[in-house]
DNA sequence: TTTT
DNA sequence: TTTT
């Protein structure tokens, strides 16, 4: 129940690997760093300009642990989620705040750079090999995973 | 021309009223503090309860000349745009940082409540008259919560 | 779980009453049908030219119910759900295809018209008054109702 | 300039190679056919059902030519355009309703997979080893279901 | 810190 | 068929 919207969409790539941990309640919590870039052609140079913006994700409950599992930096996704700003105190002891693109159950994560582990073998499946990120599907030559990040856009 | 989705759609009131200035380039700027409200029963207790999540939105070009003229404390609003932070600098030196939602020409934003003065006669029109289609709150220099009461959602 | 992603967001007002009705299974479905407009300056003619686009809205389960309790001809809402073709068979026997928006669990509907009767007193709600959208809140000349379809878009 | 909001978000396949062609006034127009989707678990039988929704999506001007360079069958993309309904005489001269996302100036689309051609040398690429990036799919001359699994979603 |  |  809403009585308003408060949603967010995203594709880009992770700048890291997911931190994630397990909060006293059991539940799972994983943050990432996502970037989010733009082009444009600077109008009186006619130069090409890029802009990155850097997201911090929050991601709770059975879609975290999914997080932990199969993503890693590089990773390129589409999250849905809200806005949410959130008060703490610094080190220093001063208040600070930070705003996060948070996604619960009402949210999504998608996974948009190939067949990855879910296809795979769990029990062959380690952090290293999931860091090499798109696994050998045993038709080589045939359908080729493609690679992190690989994307041309519009 | 983008190489990734950075998009954020809210619908909510505005807190206060817009402030617009003018950049040395001629473009007006206007800054707008924008509530969302989402509503919830609480599991375990059965109560309903409500969380009011404050955005900035910092509009440019001809959308922030039509927010000034048009919006208000207490003005719903639909806006699009996307999510950048920025740095700065606090009083004390230390650097801060900001998240904000953007709204440049690719954005968007639609004013969900009233005729207001657009089709209004415009010569009895008065800013003192359009701050009235919301009611006065009367906790002036405080920073009143809007009303978000005005609507039913789902 | 979805492996894609299929989403309609639409502000605009209703053209008719909803009609709701219990499925054999004591669901209740609504359909709705939604008028967006939008507005644009021709270029060679600087004229100003208006489109209106008409969606076949499907909403299933609790917020069908709730469509029907609070939503007529003029209602402005706010609907986010998922595009769904479907066949039919024509009064002719020849197969047709419409296209409808499916709001369902995972989906949103807004009211951005009003309290309407959620504080109304319920034993004193009629379809016509319920017509008449926007109770009288006792505070006359303070708080007006915004009208049906009240709106300023940029 | 709008007065309500009509929005479609889609990330899916393509069934078939883009349609291109080009208008008496110059314009290009793209026609593509995208699948999107979407599983979830059977509540009585706990089987994993799926649902694909396919989607026409018709593309104006520049990135009508883009998408009939770069995109394929097979190629997972995101576009972001609008609900249209176009009335059509079929051939037997009856009258016929159509519904497709219209992606135009103000929409976006965003391929999703494979550096393909735009940063590859140009000299060594070819439609055929474009076509390639997806497995070849041996059913030629049919409406071949697009390599949907080419992705993790949750 | 990612990606192109 | 709505709305401005």
């Amino acid at each position: 129940m809403s009585r308003g919207i408060n949603k967010v969409l995203l594709i880009g790539n992770l700048g890291t690997d997911p931190e994630v941990r397990v909060l006293p309640s059991g539940d799972s919590v994983a943050n990432l760093s996502l970037a989010t870039s733009e082009t444009w052609t600077d109008k009186p140079s006619g130069e090409t300009r890029e802009r990155t913006e850097w997201h911090r994700i929050v991601i709770f409950g059975r879609l975290a642990e999914i997080a932990g599992q199969y993503l890693h930096s590089g990773s390129r996704v589409y999250v849905e989620g809200k806005l949410r700003t959130r008060q703490y105190q610094a080190q220093d002891g001063s208040e600070r705040s930070t705003t996060e693109v948070v996604i619960d159950a009402g949210g999504t994560l998608l996974m948009l750079d190939g067949r990855a582990e879910s296809t795979a073998q769990p029990t062959r499946s380690s952090p290293a090999s999931r860091r090499r990120q798109t696994p050998p599907r045993g038709r080589a030559g045939q359908t080729p995973a493609p690679d992190i990040g690989d994307a041309i856009a519009f």
